[in-house]
RNA sequence: GGCCCGUUCGUCUAGGGGUUAGGACGUCAGGUUUUCAUCCUGGUAACAGGGGUUCGAUUCCCCUACGGGCUACCA
């Protein structure tokens, strides 16, 4: 592998938003490449017309940008191995399935739709191949003359071309995080390899761009195992078989309850993004959150994807995703699926978002203050950020944890006033009130110095007068320490909070 | 149904022929915080089952069970 220039691809179909396993296969790639300073290609599969979605592509492209997941060679930067978009290289396709067909390991088949329905139904449930037992008694170049077929396509007839599977052979191969996997060819189908609209089916256009754009190592889903076997012998047909990429299969991500692998639906149902991006599909004109909108951190949405699946071998949990690409090796990629947990995606946003500066979170504050159309001095928000950054877990707690430093409060929890108000409470706050009032300067000696001796004076606990006062400042019994609040709120808006606080209660009494 | 892959705390996982089976998330309890959250300390909790191999198996092998994937002119 020293010797080797490592060449790996994420090959993504554009029927939707990329989803979190896409996104995983995407980074272990990534890793692999920048690891072994390699390449790391972008290919587009979008061969299925009737799948194809607009804009998928676009969003494909600008999720691997706010991931930072580079791209060396695509659709957007191009390359020496372009097009990087297969329905681009059509033509490409179309010889390499002729050469196939003239050394005779693949063939024409002409059975419609219904002909094939009906061959399966005469064979118990799912058990039906299109293979060397049953291909005899289906309507294609093989049963018929070469002559008829000759004829059939002449006259136009809708035709697949399918790969002629092998009797009897059993096919084994490496795979870098399973190991040996051998399947019996008598399991394999006579699959389609070339479709009737004149495009290639996955299997096909993968094996060729693989080939064509030079990949040593092929990272992909679990889903691809089976037909591993076949891309195998599609190597070995075209006589290919010494530049064949290494495979490695990745274990898939799992719903968090239940069974099955994670799809949009279990976001839906649980209250989580399963896209990296906000989507936004243009036929119903439904909108699916995404983990950037949530607000989430890339780095630490790449983070926890990393370890669905993969590990280090050490305890370390937090990885830049320079750290990721120094540690990554696939022989440490886990072999079964992972459930996906949000409650950790949750944990490791905050660890990131607290480990920034307040004067790097800044800008998100005030984004959301501009959405509530409040402006505000760049170093009371930095402050404000201080006090409360411990308590963010996504971004628009930024918001949810601070407005009370940019807004009086508007209604006051009444299970908290229940808890603290006494009947002598009212005149103790206006009583603190004057006295606050008349304090010549405020600083935290100062303000500390008035709250214990008010305190001392009247013989009540502390709580006695905090926990009503941060009532009336923040509504309710949330937040950070009550003079930290009151230093920077300042004297006048504290007093002006007490004022309409207590108006409100004694409008209501 | 057939084929393929897998199985360590609830979850992500480390480990690996002899360990008090380790960490993280969650959860629970205590502490700090006059509140809430954070934070700190501690607790809870796992080798799917049965057969082998072995002095010894959670670790190696086989079977079963369970889970997952594939089984389209989708990728």
């Amino acid at each position: 592998m020293t010797n080797m220039q490592v060449r790996v691809r994420f090959a993504p179909s554009p029927t939707g938003p990329l989803h979190l396993g896409g996104i995983r296969t995407a980074l272990y790639n990534f890793l692999f490449a920048r690891k072994h300073n390699g390449t790391f290609i972008l290919r587009i599969e979008d061969t299925d017309r009737s799948r194809f979605v607009p804009g998928a592509e676009d969003y494909i492209i600008r999720s691997l940008k706010w991931c930072g997941l580079e791209v060396d060679e695509g659709v957007e930067q191009n390359g020496p191995y372009g097009p990087y978009r297969q329905s681009e290289r059509t033509e490409i396709y179309r010889e390499q399935i002729r050469i196939l067909v003239e050394r005779e390991h693949a063939y024409y088949a002409f059975d419609t739709p219904e002909e094939l329905e009906r061959s399966r139904e005469v064979f118990p449930e799912g058990q039906f191949q299109y293979n060397w037992k049953t291909r005899r008694n289906m309507k294609n170049s093989l049963s018929i003359s070469k002559e008829e077929s000759e004829r059939l396509i002449e006259a136009g007839i809708p035709y697949v071309i399918r790969i002629r599977i092998p009797e009897d052979e059993t096919v084994v191969f490496h795979d870098l995080v399973r190991g040996e996997v051998r399947i019996h060819s008598d399991n394999l189908d006579d699959k389609v390899l070339f479709k009737s609209d004149g495009f290639p089916t996955y299997h096909l256009a993968n094996v060729v761009d693989d080939y064509l754009m030079k990949i040593t190592h092929v990272i992909r889903g679990e889903e691809w195992l089976p037909s591993a076997p076949l891309h195998l012998l599609l190597y070995r047909f075209f006589g290919w078989e010494s530049s064949m990429p290494q495979f490695a299969h990745l274990p898939l991500i799992l719903k968090p309850d239940g069974n099955g692998k994670l799809s949009k639906r279990d976001g839906d149902r649980l209250g989580f993004p399963v896209f990296p991006l906000e989507w936004k599909d243009q036929a119903s004109g439904e909108i699916s959150r995404g983990y950037r909108e949530d607000g989430y951190l890339p780095e630490a949405f790449i983070n926890m994807l990393a370890l669905l699946g993969w590990n280090p071998g050490t305890e370390q949990e937090l990885f830049s995703l320079y750290d990721l690409v120094d540690l990554f090796s696939i022989e440490r990629i886990g072999h079964s699926g992972s459930k996906f947990d949000p409650e950790k995606a949750r944990w490791f946003n905050h660890q990131y978002l607290f480990a920034k500066s307040s004067s790097e979170l800044a800008p998100y504050l005030e984004s959301l203050l501009e959405k509530n159309k409040i402006s505000a001095d760049r170093d009371y928000l930095i402050h404000v950020i201080d006090l409360i950054k411990d308590r963010v877990v996504l971004t628009p707690d930024l918001w949810s944890q601070s407005w009370f430093f940019f807004s009086p409060p508007t209604v006051y929890d009444e299970n908290m006033k229940s808890k603290v108000w006494r009947p002598e409470t009212g005149q103790l706050l206006r009583d603190f009130a004057s006295g606050l009032n008349a304090l010549p300067d405020l600083n935290s000696d100062s303000l500390h110095h008035y709250f214990q001796e008010f305190t001392s004076v009247r013989q009540i606990k502390t709580g006695a007068l905090m926990s009503p006062l941060r009532l009336l400042i923040v509504g309710s019994g949330q937040g950070p320490g009550i003079i930290e609040i009151a230093l920077l709120l300042g004297k006048a808006e504290i007093i002006s909070r007490i004022n309409s606080g207590l108006l409100f209660y004694h409008q209501l009494s």
